[in-house]
DNA sequence: TTCATTTATCGTAATATTGCAATATTAAAA
DNA sequence: TTTTAATATTGCAATATTACGATAAATGAA
């Protein structure tokens, strides 16, 4: 099929693994390590920083922004991309929570 | 195409994004939920868990596995699953490391 | 051995993702 | 207005993912 059956899952089931998905891809690492450590944040650096085509590039990070990630504002002729890190913030809470039920609860 | 260029990305990159990758999709999501919270980590009660067939939900258990996230054993003539959080600390230090360089080098 | 139970694998249909060339759009500069 | 530069969109080919019925494999029980 290939299409996944989110309806049967929690809305917080379907967010979370919504935003795992936008970062299951390296591309989409980079950009953001590289929004992470450049002082830039201008699109156009992006395209020229990673080995992918400008298509495939904005299509990472528009996949990236539908997803809450990072967000752009239109800067003259180009556009600066930042993170969201407020979108992700459920991520970071589901990962510290992982570790503390762990601990509580392992039989393995 | 369809086909991820991993060979022009970073060990680092390659690794995190696989993880990542494994933990997008709700199925999965709730997999690891039921692991966390349920004293039984028997495969066949996860099956009873889940909205989703056995052999989909053998298919998802198969994909957390190879991605390290978690493991199986024997136990009689069931399988007992449970998470292997050591493999998911590169994801815990990803985050935080975010977090942290989000504040000291934010332009928007 | 035969049967029942549990989990994995195979095969396949439907759909999604990845990557890029070609092209469109947008807005500043000349 | 025309040109230039920066991004986005379209269209398409190659490949990957999702889901499940059918079936296999493994192991304990009768």
């Amino acid at each position: 099929m290939g299409i996944t059956k989110s309806n049967l899952f929690s809305e917080h089931q379907n967010q979370l693994s919504q935003i795992f998905k936008a970062l299951g891809h390296p591309a989409r690492i980079a950009i953001l390590e590289y929004l992470l450590t450049a002082k830039s944040c201008i699109c156009g650096d992006i395209v020229d920083e990673l080995p992918l085509a400008q298509p495939t590039i904005s299509q990472h990070l528009k996949e990236l922004k539908s997803a809450g990630i990072i967000q752009g504002t239109i800067e003259g002729t180009s556009i600066c991309y930042c993170i969201n890190m407020q979108h992700l913030e459920i991520v970071k809470v589901f990962i510290e929570g992982m570790s503390v039920s762990k601990i509580e609860n392992s039989c393995c």
